[in-house]
DNA sequence: GTGGTCTAGACCACC
DNA sequence: GTGGTCTAGACCACG
């Protein structure tokens, strides 16, 4: 489910952190589901437990997922999304470094918005468009 | 003009050359414009003059400026988007980063739409909302 | 009575132990009480009887609780707290702790103490405040 | 400055992160100063500097450090305080614990706000009395 | 068997 | 020089 980019700038350990919540967010993991184990992880992606560990770590800082001892690593059944004043400064510094990419790539807002339409749609558009159903999963 | 954030995790390189980018699409920086010299630049934005360097030198492989031997690094002044197969994909993954990074904060659609539009705006609507004159310029 | 969260990283046999001494401080088990069996117990909070096993004998260790062959487990009738040097670092390493961590969530020491003073009520003033009967019971 | 106990149950890397929090309380640590470097600290107190390096992320995502590119990590000089609701619940089950602990050793009302002031004074009372100057750092 | 922690040693980007 | 990331291999507490 998980595709690393072992050539990638973007850390092993945040492109697992992404793919985690990208598949969350497909429904292909639901929440309640057991996640693979550390080492099952690890082996099925080839990188190193502790690389794993630490993408876990990160996830259930943000309470995407949650850990029972000795028993795995969960996904979290009550997620409830919270606006941090910061979070929202960051998200605006990324989308605006988009548009302006998105500028020098020739591409008008119309073509954005489009892009992002189809980007919606690919992350199963259900969950997404009109309804706001986080807090029911 | 360009605000460096030396705790920030982006490298202060990349950190120039989006500053330069903005300047260059809101307008305040003019295509066939002189930039300041690498000194000038590094002393105004306290900044190793490497670094500086460095960031002109990319914006200069992305043909965004270009240096007049003995003369200086002005705008290019005829700027051609072109739509690199590989520089799409990277813009396609880093808007999904952005669509589930939202979701997780509890954004909808209409929210991320007009977040995105916002930020469209304070870069200027003039040159980018219904038609692309970038390369008129 | 005691409510177990299994996806705490402290100890679920840690959780016992604070619980079922709590529960004691409270009045809600009485000295001379017969606590449930291991079994009772960890059907009731639904944990490995191991888990329960191993949290009573840390309660024998602590002569909280003492256990009569053949007839179950019973809350001490004769505690006597005793003060040794050991424990009572500890407790002072977990103050301080407190209080730094409460600095630096913009609490002063006012705002700390009328914290000590809510909690010392919750768990019941009339065997805390004034005098200290625990020897008497 | 910072003594670590490797025999003790809490993590090198919490002691380090405890460690740190108490020195800059103290005042031996400054805002605005430079730590030493992961690699120092870590030959200072004879750890892997991976663990020198995780309690160091600790504290940076907590806002009391941060790190300048190249330079080395210094102490935030404008931390504000923020008290999440998630967080005061933690510090409340901790104090709770330290009441029922000290219930157990024999220790009155009274007796723990005497050993908390005196763990107060210890920290520097000039800044955690009466007022509240954590923003004028 | 689970995750958590630690060490040792290595490579890399950045300044 | 700095911190950031990763691997390999080990030990431990917990259930």
């Amino acid at each position: 489910m998980i595709i690393i980019d072992s050539r990638s700038s973007t850390p092993i350990y945040q492109q697992i952190v992404d793919g985690i919540k990208e598949n969350i967010l497909k429904g292909i993991i639901q929440p309640g589901d057991r996640l693979p184990s550390v080492r099952e992880m690890s082996s099925m992606i080839t990188a190193n437990p502790n690389t794993v560990s630490r993408a876990y770590s990160e996830l259930e800082r943000q309470k995407v997922i949650e850990t029972i001892r000795g028993k795995g690593t969960y996904v979290t059944s009550n997620y409830k999304p919270k606006v941090e004043e910061e979070r929202m400064e960051i998200l605006k510094e990324d989308i605006k470094k988009i548009v302006v990419e998105a500028h020098y790539m020739g591409l008008k807002k119309d073509d954005l918005v489009k892009l992002m339409d189809e980007i919606f749609n690919n992350l199963d558009g259900t969950q997404l468009t009109s309804t706001n159903n986080i807090e029911k999963k």
